[in-house]
DNA sequence: TTACTTGCAAATCGTTTGCGATATA
DNA sequence: TATATCGCAAACGATTTGCAAGTAA
């Protein structure tokens, strides 16, 4: 398993950790790529795909495996809640903090060995929500 | 959209929909594929893709867009949550009300349009927990 | 009869992986 | 130097789609 491995900090590892932080939305792997590629021009999807995912073993980012096609990825390490716009896709965080009493609930009911809960949120994003109005009304 | 269209209930589709009706798990499409496939012999995977989608377009059944790598079907239309193994990856109903409550909370701190949420457990399955137990009192 | 549906196969999309070259510790 | 990592391209698994033939209304 690669935690248990000789890691190297590579300069790219380095730079998709970095851009990672930076940002606050919660980007896929191929807009990762695309931040980062500004920055190291001649690396590839494949290294930031298996940095992806050897950062995320470390433990340090998180891979949001939530609905939609694309996997995402979040240098926020706190436990938070995320909301998702049906229309353009857009993932944001949403100010809850984590509800463990769901988990306390559920483990009184099933005999499953609880070990954590995911929540999102769907809704439209209020640059979506505007869009459709005026749409709605041109109609 | 599907959903104006004329649409025709050809054998195929009752099929894929009595089929998801009558489980009570959450099958993938090749899954449904499987068991459809038992009855109509000649049918192919598309068209279970194609129904799959027009039926949960319809309201006839649900799409699960959460985790994994595949996306699950449900027969059953009543609003609730679902628990998946992170070993075996089979997905389970848990007797649990939604809470609605949630998406006020999000309302009140969000410019968001809150339109629903989907919340899923993590967890071991009784039978996957016994097995990983086993193996680890045999080290 | 008509146009929605099908079966089939090829295409697409996101992601993973094999490999020989590179660079980190 | 040794080997983890890279870039590249091919492979992969899930899903979608183009098309000619089939079929429900």
């Amino acid at each position: 398993m690669a935690a248990s491995q000789n890691l190297r900090m590579t300069r790219q590892r380095q730079v998709i950790l970095e851009e990672l932080r930076k940002v606050n939305s919660h980007p896929s792997a191929d807009q990762v790529y695309e931040r980062v590629r500004r920055r190291l021009r001649r690396i590839s999807l494949g290294t930031v795909y298996r940095n992806l995912e050897i950062l995320s073993q470390l433990g340090l980012i998180r891979k949001l495996d939530l609905g939609g096609t694309q996997r995402r990825f979040d240098g926020d390490l706190t436990t938070h809640y995320h909301i998702r716009c049906i229309k353009c896709g857009c993932v944001e965080d949403v100010p809850l903090e984590a509800r463990t009493n769901l988990e306390d609930a559920v483990r009184s009911v099933t005999d499953y060995r609880i070990i954590g809960h995911s929540l999102e949120f769907i809704g439209l994003c209020p640059r979506c929500n505007k869009k459709k109005s005026a749409r709605t009304k041109g109609r």
